[in-house]
DNA sequence: GTCTATAGGCGGATAGAC
DNA sequence: GTCTATCCGCCTATAGAC
């Protein structure tokens, strides 16, 4: 903990506060504390509460879309494509749980947010692509005809959801830690399952 | 607006502000403006702000796990049974989509907010009914072999996903808000038909 | 029941010594 | 770079008139 420079020990305390509490919620003494820190040096590294928020959130978001690129450029073949951005998504989520939470409720109050925060991304490049490679796979007979929105739905809810909601669901279906957790290692293969058995019913 | 009692009005205002900004970031001022009330009224009827956001939390929790027992007390079949649990669930979430995630980050902040609120929603019941139901199906060679939870889990994630992640498909997939409804309106069918083809593929 | 005024405390931000 | 002390505004909560 403490060989880390004091900038990346604040960086890493914030994002637990602030993807918990939310930019209102988050007190920078918790924040400091956390951090193991005084309270007046988070205002000599990061000028602001607002500034030290938006440095977190972008880097978040860049690691959200960063798996997405994965998908695109590989040169595997389709089906091992979905398997392997299954696995990567799901590994990502489980890294930081609360993330796609907390990305998804500032993104609401603030829709701002996400204009703007894209210069290094290109959606458009990453879009076009991923429409190329399912047209192509359609027109082989390989898979149904289905749509990229319909086929990114459906793979990021099953891969996200089951873990941002740990612990409703470990409520309502009576899991404990250990089961929960073979569940959602289960689901690294069983999504790419049903994702693939279902572009496979040919209509 | 104004024919609602004033209790009627800060309850549907404090959810609006609770469930965007969670316990700590809403101000009890853009409650009363949204309720178009005094901010002392807010004491007057609900003693303080913590028993005004239990008592919204409260009534969240049970209409999220009220569609559940739909699911169950059916006596209709089995494919139906899915297909008019997907269609509730996912009219219920449009109706506010920022609940789920709002739930789901509260849990978070505090899991003791799950315990002891279920007094009148038998869990229980509803696991050990809808595990016989799906049993029986599997005996008689409707459905492959599945668990409760991965079922459950299946259909969750594809019909709230989506719909609280609404702005960042909208950003990600570039839709305006007429074609993501669409898609959503489409999804009432398509994730029936997912799930129940999943189920038919006998392994 | 409704409203104004104000108490009281918390939290972000800064000044300034070291 | 680090820490203490402190300022000041904001926000919950209540007192008290009507």
């Amino acid at each position: 903990m403490s060989e880390l420079s004091a900038q990346e020990r604040i960086k890493i305390a914030a994002t637990k506060v602030f993807t918990l509490k939310g930019l209102e919620g988050a007190r920078m003494q918790d924040i400091a504390d956390e951090a193991n820190i005084n309270k007046a040096m988070l205002h000599y590294y990061f000028r602001n509460k607002k500034q030290l928020f938006e440095i977190i959130f972008e880097e978040k978001l860049h690691k959200i879309f960063g798996a997405m690129e994965l998908l695109i450029f590989s040169k595997d073949a389709f089906e091992n494509r979905i398997r392997a951005f299954v696995e990567k998504q799901i590994s990502i989520v489980l890294e930081f749980p609360v993330m796609p939470i907390f990305v998804m409720l500032e993104v609401r109050k603030n829709p701002e947010l996400l204009e703007g925060k894209f210069k290094n991304i290109p959606l458009d490049v990453i879009r076009d692509n991923f429409r190329k490679v399912i047209d192509a796979e359609v027109m082989s007979g390989n898979i149904r005809r289905i749509s990229l929105e319909e086929l990114l739905m459906n793979v990021m809810s099953l891969c996200i959801y089951p873990i941002i909601a740990e612990p409703i669901l470990k409520y309502v279906l009576d899991l404990n830690q250990e089961s929960y957790f073979e569940l959602i290692e289960a689901r690294k293969k069983s999504v790419s399952d049903l994702i693939i058995n279902d572009l496979k019913i040919l209509k």
